[in-house]
DNA sequence: GCTTGACCTTACCACGGTTGGAAGGCTTAT
DNA sequence: ATAAGCCTTCCAACCGTGGTAAGGTCAAGC
């Protein structure tokens, strides 16, 4: 199987392939004499993997780690469960951070008239956070 | 005032406001004869809001935007309002996508042992997923 | 045979946003 | 005069992905 089949049946593409290589994801692949990638059912199973842990939001090297214990018969299931349950954390952390952004801004959005005046609270937030003015900026 | 002094009273970094310069986001700042930014209290004003922009998660490109519209006398509060509910629905739309995330993860790692032994459900399911239904139908 | 088109190869450039460093000039205080 | 601490520009890196260019290879059809 060539590189662009294994893209097709993994979800990764050429590029991100050759990429996971490079970078020492995963072991370098097979090849022709004439140089071509090979790819056998086993490849395309791992990338497939590779694929899945990244819809879920691992970063590359925490794909490493998950990996690692995927290919070990003899993890421990309890690895395996810290590192996923270090990575919602962090999902959390995250969530936690945007929220807090978009909550500010709705706030603020709330109070402003959007109308075809020019004040408004958004950019006065933006210009003197915590301390609201009390004129608007006249210049 | 030298660029680390502005840096100091902006909280953005000597490195970044070069960089918002040279991308044309603020303007170039004036120079002394050998060749030092200078900047005076409305150009840390501008670049506080260019802080907080980013604090509340808008891109380079979104403040270009807000900048314009903070510099527009004449601007429609309704445009400003705009923008940032556009940007709230972005964040959202992300955070939306980190929370189906974390749940599938948790559900996951809540049927994992955790133990010494190797099997797992989290690495089964990246293995091959069973269930795509990340989350119950709150929507 | 020979051409065509689809594939493969490596090697670059780009993005966004930020940080780091090197090499050299300027200012200020001692 | 010299040291320190600024400043300047330029160059590289990070992550993950996409693109593009120049060339090699394979299988088909004529």
């Amino acid at each position: 199987m060539n590189i662009g089949d294994a893209a097709k049946a993994s979800g990764v593409s050429a590029k991100m392939i050759r990429y996971y290589e490079e970078t020492g994801l995963i072991p370098p692949a097979a090849r022709t004499a004439a140089g071509y990638r090979v790819y056998g059912d086993q490849d395309v199973h791992m990338l497939r993997f590779i694929r899945r842990a990244r819809d879920l939001g691992f970063s590359v090297e925490g794909i490493r780690e998950l990996l690692g214990l995927w290919r070990d018969r003899d993890r421990h299931s309890a690895d395996v469960k810290r590192l996923a349950l270090a990575h919602v954390a962090e999902l959390r952390q995250k969530i936690r951070e945007l929220e807090d952004m978009a909550t500010t801004l709705e706030t603020l959005a709330q109070h402003c008239h959007g109308n075809d005046r020019p004040d408004c609270p958004i950019l006065s937030e933006l210009e003197a956070p915590t301390s609201r003015r009390v004129r608007p900026d006249i210049r």
